[in-house]
DNA sequence: CAAACTAGTTTGCAACGCAAACTATATTCG
DNA sequence: CGAATATAGTTTGCGTTGCAAACTAGTTTG
C-alpha cells in the first residue's frame, strides 16, 4: 500500500476541464479544425467554446486564426507544440493513475 | 473517425475534481479512513480536506462519523454504496475515453 | 496559568463554467 | 429599398468553486 497517488494533485487544470479535454483531444487528431466543426464535435455552445478556446490560446496551447470563408468569418484552431506536450503529459498522468488503481 | 467523445461532458464533476478523486480512490481501497490519514495520504491541507469531505458527504458519497480517540476528536470516513458506484462509473467513463483516444 | 499542540471548521476572495444576451456582417423576402 | 432572418462568433451576469489563511475548541506541556 501507501500507493503514491498524489500526482493527481498536479494535473494540468486547463486540460483537466472536460470541455477543454475534449477540444484538445479533437485538435490532437485533426491538425486543424474550424470553430463550427469543433462546436459540433464537442457538443458545446458557441459561447462556451469561445471562452474555452480563449483560455487555451492564452495558455499558448492553441493557435487561433481568424480569416474568412467567402464573406463569412472563419476561425481556425491548431494545437501548438506546447499544447500537444501538455496533452500528452496529462494523458500519461491520468493513465498512470488508472493503472495504479486498477 | 467522428469518434464519440462527448461522454466527457457528463463526467461526475464531484469526483472529477482531483483532490476528491484522490480521496475517493483512497477510501475505495481502505474501507474506512480517519481524517489525518486521509490528509497525509492525499497531501491536502486540513481546511481543504474538510471542505472536500463535506461536499462528498452532502452528495451522499461518503459517510462521516465524529467520535473520539481517547480525548481527541476522531473523524472517520467511509465510502457509501452510492459513492462506490459513482467512483466506478467515473473510472469506466475515463478509461473509455483513454481507450478511444489511445 | 499561559503557551503550544491537536484536530478539525469557517471565511474571504479571485477564478471558473455556463447560459443568456449581444455584436457584426450577410442574405432573403415583401 | 428596408425589415426580418441567419451566420459566426464574443461578452456579460452570476452562482459556484477551490484554495489559503484565519479561526475554534479542547488538551497537554512547561
Amino acid at each position: 500500500m501507501s500507493n503514491d497517488l498524489r500526482g493527481l494533485n498536479d494535473l494540468d487544470r486547463l486540460i483537466h476541464e472536460p470541455a477543454r479535454l475534449l477540444i484538445v483531444t479533437i485538435l490532437s487528431t485533426a491538425a486543424s479544425a474550424d470553430f463550427l466543426f469543433l462546436q459540433r464535435e464537442a457538443g458545446l455552445t458557441k459561447g462556451n467554446l469561445s471562452a474555452h478556446l480563449s483560455k487555451l490560446e492564452e495558455a499558448g496551447y492553441v493557435k487561433i486564426e481568424k480569416t474568412f470563408k467567402g464573406k463569412l468569418p472563419l476561425t481556425v484552431c491548431k494545437l501548438t507544440a506546447k499544447g500537444q506536450k501538455a496533452y500528452t503529459a496529462y494523458r500519461q498522468q491520468m493513465q498512470a493513475f488508472m493503472d495504479k488503481t486498477s
